[in-house]
DNA sequence: GGCTGAACCGTAAGCGTTTTCTTGCAGGTG
DNA sequence: CACCTGCAAGAAAACGCTTACGGTTCAGCC
């Protein structure tokens, strides 16, 4: 408007102090009388001065943002997973820098490098992505702090939830119905496979074992945690000779997709084939889906916070929250027929 | 690592040029001979170096940074539209930060004032916010580069479907399945609801009335563009003297809710009451609901493009993209049995 | 009265680029 | 050969803040 951008100089003289002051003054630091920081700050507003960022950031070697890196963002999970990040980070006024990194079993190359993030943010948090990849471990080991979800790393801290329990409490549920035929809904088989997977699988095999019985490969398809992928997978389940009267999807989406499946071939999830998911999506309860749910957003917000700490402290606190899940029995799983 | 940062002086030292040249080699600016750019570029790249963002922000006053402000992260059409923004930003190098405000019409605190963006970004991107709003009108109107989805403001580029029609083809589907009790499930009522709502309802009304009726404020109740408002709205409609035999959602959430309800009251959407959405949303077809599609990904995409090229070339580019839609018939709607 | 220490505040040296002038130089032109 | 043109490259002045360090003031105390 004026030409020149008005600064702190500006403001300085006419509060009539010095820009060292008007700085600690406006930044709320100690060591300015109280009647000064009053001046100053009215001055500040009158003039409608801010902070200059850019010189902030140069001068200060802080950047006042994160940076977020997640392999999707209209996902239900990972777009939940924001919103309770965004929530906490606005709260503390830190900027939030978004990286949509894409699926990182088909291209890697999104994922931001640490040259990308230097001098960029002040920390970051990973959502859910392999914690093997270099590329995610070039992220974590580059010295800035860190916050992840839905993962875990060595003496990096995180939150997440007990993925094989949240799988052996679902498919326990689906024992206790008297199934014995129970098939698996997975992800994938690529190698740098969202490490969740593993665990419940592992939920998954170890409830059937405790009731004496062991998983049948048969029984298992790829859903790619998509609901298209859950569709052709429930497909190929009821295409085995050994069809499964039951089944645990590892995600809701997976489930939903399964649904979908057994209407289109004129059956009725419930009463022909029982259908247990994880995640307590939204419209989980709209399709009458048996889930076991797990607190996303606060996922989130427990993350930033952990990494909010972090910053302030400068101090790692080494730890794993881990938040519980809960199984919400809906119209999806019915006793065994055969029972 | 080696105590100091490297910096540009470094690199410039040890390939024998001044500052200068490097910073011109590095960004690929004219005037520097093709043999000292290769130098220039091998030592950075032996030294790991990396131009400090704020230092170039400062000296340049530019950020390389795009803001967006979005009432919802998680909800499905917003997170989708970010994704579409998210690859289109991420393709031009530029950083996205990501301001989620919340519900306009709950609280508009949240809404980054013009001293909350200033210096942070080079433009910014609104999402579907009430235009009217004074807090939205003083981001439009701040002097950045603009580009607005689902949204329009007087000279401000845009991108976004024609709500009229979309409304209006969802109800002529209807009239001509011979529906005569048209129920309409709208947002809200408050004053600063989304402006996407009239047209919607305009196109609502323009229809019954091409077909000779009116709309019967009875057949209409409030959804809030949720998933549970929907519920409720169609629990209320169906609990009306006068009860529709088809309604239109004004977006897919709440035609799930409907169907909910529906499902609730032993109704079958379809056979019992029709319902059409607009959308285009991933459990549609799931839910076989009946919804005239927009391509929302393509909205966040094209509306990205409109602002990186009012950043490169500085002529902003006033038009409003309208994107076609497109009528998805599914099991939710079929012909009224008074036929 | 001088000494001490705390509280407040100013000076000025950075922070690491970008960019405007200049300058040097080579090659073409009259 | 003088002169102009145009490109490559350098010198140095911003850009606007933060902060280490030092100075001043003043109350409190021996």
């Amino acid at each position: 408007m004026t030409g020149r951008n008005i600064t702190i100089r500006d403001v300085a003289k006419i509060a009539g102090v010095s820009t060292a002051t008007v700085s600690r003054a406006l930044r709320g630091l100690p060591h300015v009388d109280a009647a000064t920081r009053d001046r100053v700050a009215r001055v500040a507003e009158e003039l409608d001065y801010v902070i200059s960022p850019s010189a902030s950031r140069l001068a200060s070697g802080r950047t006042g943002t994160i940076a977020i890196v997640t392999p999707y963002v209209s996902r239900w999970f990972f777009a939940t997973l924001l919103s309770g990040i965004d929530s906490v980070l606005q709260g503390a006024g830190v900027d939030l820098l978004l990286f949509g990194v894409g699926d990182p079993s088909v291209s890697t190359e999104r994922i931001p490098s640490e040259r990308r993030l230097r001098g960029r943010v002040d920390g970051l948090m990973v959502l859910a992505l392999p914690a093997a990849l270099p590329e995610v471990q070039n992220l974590v080991g580059m010295g800035l702090p860190v916050s992840l979800v839905g993962m875990t790393a060595s003496s990096v801290p995180s939150a997440c939830i007990d993925d094989v329990e949240a799988a052996r409490m679902a498919t326990q549920h689906l024992l206790n119905l008297g199934h014995v035929d129970i098939g698996l809904i997975a992800g994938d088989v690529s190698p740098t496979a969202f490490t969740m997977q593993d665990d419940r699988r592992r939920g998954f095999t170890a409830a059937l074992n405790g009731a004496g019985m062991t998983h049948d490969p048969v029984l298992e398809a790829s859903g790619y945690f998509t609901v298209a992928g859950g569709e052709r997978a429930m497909t190929v389940l009821l295409s085995q000779p050994r069809r499964p009267t039951a089944v645990f999807a590892m995600s809701d989406e997976m489930a939903f997709g399964a649904i979908r499946a057994l209407q289109r071939h004129g059956l009725r999830p419930g009463r022909d084939v029982s259908i247990v998911g994880v995640d307590g999506h939204d419209i989980s309860e709209l399709l009458d889906l048996t889930t076991v749910e797990q607190p996303v957003a606060e996922l989130g917000r427990v993350s930033a916070e952990a990494l909010l700490e972090q910053l302030r402290t400068g101090v790692k606190p080494f730890e794993t929250k881990v938040l519980p899940t809960e199984l919400v029995v809906r119209g999806s799983t019915v006793p065994s027929s055969t029972h």
